[in-house]
DNA sequence: AGATGAAACTCCAAAAATGGAGTTGACATT
DNA sequence: AATGTCAACTCCATTTTTGGAGTTTCATCT
């Protein structure tokens, strides 16, 4: 069958075998209260092969979340290949689909680590792959903008680059202080981005744009994100 | 969990997957016919690690009817603690249970390379594992023929081990008979294994056995075996 | 403040798997 | 009889994991 690359074919298994054990751990006993060789020992795998994969902890769960961000990216696309009309609507049903995702594999608290990383140390490795995330998350912000523009609902004059990084900028912040949180749910994180998104939207939409948001402020919170279903497991 | 021995561990895993593979790849293709080099790439290890823990092809063949010898130990060790009370009976019954283990996970052309492995060059590995095998069996005669014997059915002047050595004899000569067909069924090995079990029976009786036994070649056929269960997967 | 302890992280020698190229022996074909 | 082929088997340099013994940093306790 497979001849040769056994090394490499080695080297993932081994990889997913300590992400998923770091998974679990983070998920059931949290970030800090996890130790390097309990997942070590949960891998099957010696600590030292940890840290031949990741030179530190934070660095593991950055992996941990593109993992997640990459494997949740169909359900992403499904989401974007199928927008509803009104434009805020969009937004806040992709903010509760990313919101969703988020939370399904990593807890708050890894979050929370996850965000401070970028702050701290910038240009560092683990602050450079969150600047990745969210250039990822900024591309799908440009596509979506880009279908109402197309629909003529946002004014052509607009950098669309522009508005994608402001909203990303805002509703990470809103996301932020959400995982700050132990208690709110993500309907309390969308309550609070409602009026952030909005107040960015008023000034940047065609007649036809406003009246369809003039039309959705009369119908209240925002719309639920399409159904979300478990990962698929690469093989 | 499990601190160190990792070594000795992935190293009994990957011992498990190569006979895994042998054994599905030598029961689907036959052995002849199976390559070392196609194990290794279904056990997804190198061919290089195939031979790190096999000399040979023939003994990694023999370490695989090793573990099945071992695996159905307790199937065995049932049958012998629930013996009938025909001796006959109970020989050719541990017959048929015998072979079929043996015809459970390895093809007929399997035993004959194990048999014929004992033959040429004695004292060669291949061939001193054959005879632990062996004598395993006998052990399991001296266990069957003692608990007759207790039961006054076996004269007491008869040295029970050269007796097993001569059952186990006799039967492996005739598995091996049975094994260089194609075509016949466990039935038939019975069949021919019958008058060679009675003739050495009949002059070692006491009274009381005799009369059993001329009571039992009125009924004909040797017994079922007990139950045959799928061997436990140990962890 | 100083001691203690825990956990992240470093370092290195030894063990094992891997890849790859080469040898041998048996058997088939010409 | 010469040739070719195929698979078992050998050899060895390279890569990676492993075990184990450190070092460092930080928080907590005395």
């Amino acid at each position: 069958m497979a001849a040769g690359g056994l090394r490499r074919k080695h080297k993932r298994q081994r990889l997913q075998q300590v992400l998923d054990a770091a998974e679990e751990l983070f998920f059931r006993d949290g970030y800090e209260a996890t130790r390097i060789e309990t997942i070590a020992d949960s891998a099957s795998v010696a600590p030292a092969t940890v840290y031949n994969y990741f030179a530190t902890k934070p660095n593991l769960l950055m992996a941990l979340a593109i993992r997640h961000v990459r494997t949740a990216l169909p359900e992403r696309r499904a989401y974007l290949a199928d927008l509803p009309d009104d434009p805020l609507a969009a937004i806040l049903g992709f903010e509760r689909l990313l919101a969703e995702q988020a939370m399904r594999h990593l807890s708050r608290e890894c979050w929370r680590v996850i965000l401070s990383a970028q702050q701290m140390e910038p240009g560092a490795r683990p602050s450079r792959t969150g600047a990745r995330l969210n250039n990822l998350i900024r591309g799908h912000y440009v596509r979506l903008l880009t279908t109402y523009r197309d629909r003529g609902l946002l004014r052509r004059d607009i950098d669309l680059g522009h508005l994608a990084d402001l909203i990303v900028g805002i509703t990470t912040w809103d996301f932020s202080r959400f995982v700050a949180t132990e208690t709110g749910d993500i309907e309390d994180l969308l309550r609070m981005g409602v009026p952030h998104v909005r107040l960015i939207l008023e000034g940047l939409m065609t007649e036809e744009g406003a009246r369809l948001l003039a039309a959705s402020t009369a119908e209240g919170d925002a719309p639920r994100a399409v159904g979300v279903a478990p990962d698929p497991v690469p093989a």
